[in-house]
DNA sequence: AATAAATGTTACACTCACTACAACAGTTAG
DNA sequence: CTAACTGTTGTAGTGAGTGTAACATTTATT
């Protein structure tokens, strides 16, 4: 799954534990609620459980709940939690690193590319769940 | 191609270019000296040059020329002309949009990602192929 | 202890975009 | 008129992303 294709599921599944808080919600009503499949949702949810975002409970009556308040989470943190690959996806000419410009100038792009990620990272950090929640529910 | 794909070809393209002034460059002499493929280049270099960055001459003796000096150019200029498809691609999931929670969601997302398309195009404003090639020849 | 309801993880089919290249049509100098 | 170019279209192969199913594991309940 891409970053933001997930970065944008994380969000929905978490704002849907934000309203059911304090009470647990399981990975099939998040898909009931979202239409977004449970495995789907499963997948993410252990990977912000891992990340201490939230708090998971097998067994039955288990589910998942949040374990930080909305304005304790940002994007950033959710990013970082489900993030396999960069957003930016720093491509650059294959194989032809054996002419010496190439490899000079691919380095370039990925060192610019890099630094783009974090330019990224850093506006992501400046948001949290809670300014989403927000906005959300109100400029929308 | 993705879009830093073609533009790491294009500024390797345009270097040969700028060296090689005033004398123009095949696709073909392009080609020897960076690997990349000459067709691949042409589909790039045709962009370049109806964006006014490079010209082209057709016919026996033809080829590219820059048309600009290289402190004029910056790599935003080179990203408008061959974007295709935005950088920090912006998926979001899919078609679950008959949930009005989704859509919302869906929408500031794009709003987000446009937010950060449009950061990640000033800071390219700023980054001239005189300042790519001065770095690239100085601290590589 | 047995059962039912959860999570956690792996696997897989399918689609689709990307890549790299070839081929050829169109153009121009000599 | 020919040779050397650009411009554009097409295409086979590959790899990543998507959506989902299946199953192993864990735990509350009775």
């Amino acid at each position: 799954m891409s970053a933001s294709l997930k970065l944008s599921t994380a969000v929905k599944a978490v704002h849907c534990l934000a309203r059911a808080y304090p009470e647990p919600l399981s990975s099939t009503e998040i898909s009931g609620m979202t239409g977004i499949n449970a495995s789907q949702l499963r997948l993410i949810l252990s990977m912000l459980a891992k990340a201490g975002i939230i708090q998971s409970m097998q067994g039955a009556g288990g589910g998942f709940i949040l374990n930080m308040t909305p304005d304790q989470i940002n994007l950033q943190q959710l990013y970082c939690a489900i993030e396999t690959r960069k957003a930016f996806h720093l491509a650059v000419s294959g194989n032809h690193e054996q002419i010496p410009l190439n490899k000079k100038i691919n380095t370039y792009f990925l060192d610019l590319f890099e630094d783009i990620q974090r330019d990224i990272e850093s506006k992501m950090e400046t948001i949290s769940l809670a300014d989403v929640i927000q906005k959300v529910e109100t400029h929308y």
